[in-house]
DNA sequence: ACCCAGTTGACATTATAATGTCAATATGAA
DNA sequence: TTCATATTGACATTATAATGTCAACTGGGT
């Protein structure tokens, strides 16, 4: 299984990864640019993100977790969003350290603001790709999701 | 154009485009685990990768134009690579201050290294994705890079 | 009650990336 | 030549991310 040649469709894979690579850095920038004028930038975005898309209000450790990044940079973006009091704390009814985080009232309006945003953003971007071809994409990044999550790659 | 609504395809875009930001993240840190060995990362190899790419030696700031990277993260990272013999600087008969960019023996070495490393990773990655696929992923980011690119997002 | 492994937030430190400024340099127009 | 403009690498500063350590805490077992 070790081969040390790339098969074809590895050959494609690393032309798609390097592309890949180079339109989540044109995402990212963009996205900060698009939410500045909210105090936002994609960072706090995806955060807040998170904060709403879960069933019900979560430590900073889960989010993280959730993120597949670090406790510790969540941590500092939850912070921030915390002193500008887009964020809140409750308390933990199963633990007295690790607090619950919920959006304020300013958090919700800022991350509705941001999905008004968004919304025209996404429709260009998405403009001429048919569900089809969105569909693929999908599946083949879900696949490599479920790899890399999971280790197949092979890199111990 | 600037509907406050998303259309379904921008739905399915939103939800691409999250998934996309997890998988360069895995990929970024498996990337890193692979070529750890040879005393590279991620951001050192994709460095390696455009200066071999090159038709022909470039200064530091062409190269991160051609990575759509800020120059100075290149110009540090190509100094670090430096310091370790990985590249080495020709005189630019063009220009006194902007010197070329050229791999060592020991850099090619490294490089060719971890393009060994990278051949059963990436097949592995790429088993089970049809070439239809991979061909749909690149058309369908392709199209996401061009508009982003271009501005036709619409973000100021 | 006690101990132990795992979790969590706080803190410190380091690494990496981004931004702004500057002098040296190159290019092209007048 | 002379001038204006843009490019390039160096440097400084700030911002963001990653890593290691610690005490507080929880839950499970003994």
């Amino acid at each position: 299984m070790a081969e040390s040649k790339r098969t074809q469709a590895g050959d494609a894979l690393t032309r798609l990864i390097l592309d890949l690579f180079r339109v989540n850095s044109l995402l990212s920038t963009d996205g900060d640019r698009l939410v500045a004028p909210l105090g936002l930038t994609s960072a706090r975005w995806q955060v807040l993100g998170t904060v709403v898309a879960a069933e019900r209000p979560q430590p900073v450790a889960w989010l993280a977790r959730d993120m597949g990044a670090n406790r510790q940079n969540i941590q500092r973006i939850i912070n921030d969003l915390h002193d500008e009091e887009l964020v809140a704390f409750e308390t933990n009814p199963h633990h007295r350290r690790a607090q619950l985080v919920v959006l304020t009232d300013k958090g919700k309006h800022a991350f509705d603001a941001a999905m008004r945003l968004q919304a025209p953003w996404i429709n260009r971007l998405a403009d001429g790709l048919s569900a089809k071809d969105i569909q693929t994409f999908r599946r083949v990044i879900g696949a490599l999701r479920d790899k890399l999550e999971n280790n197949v790659a092979g890199v111990s």
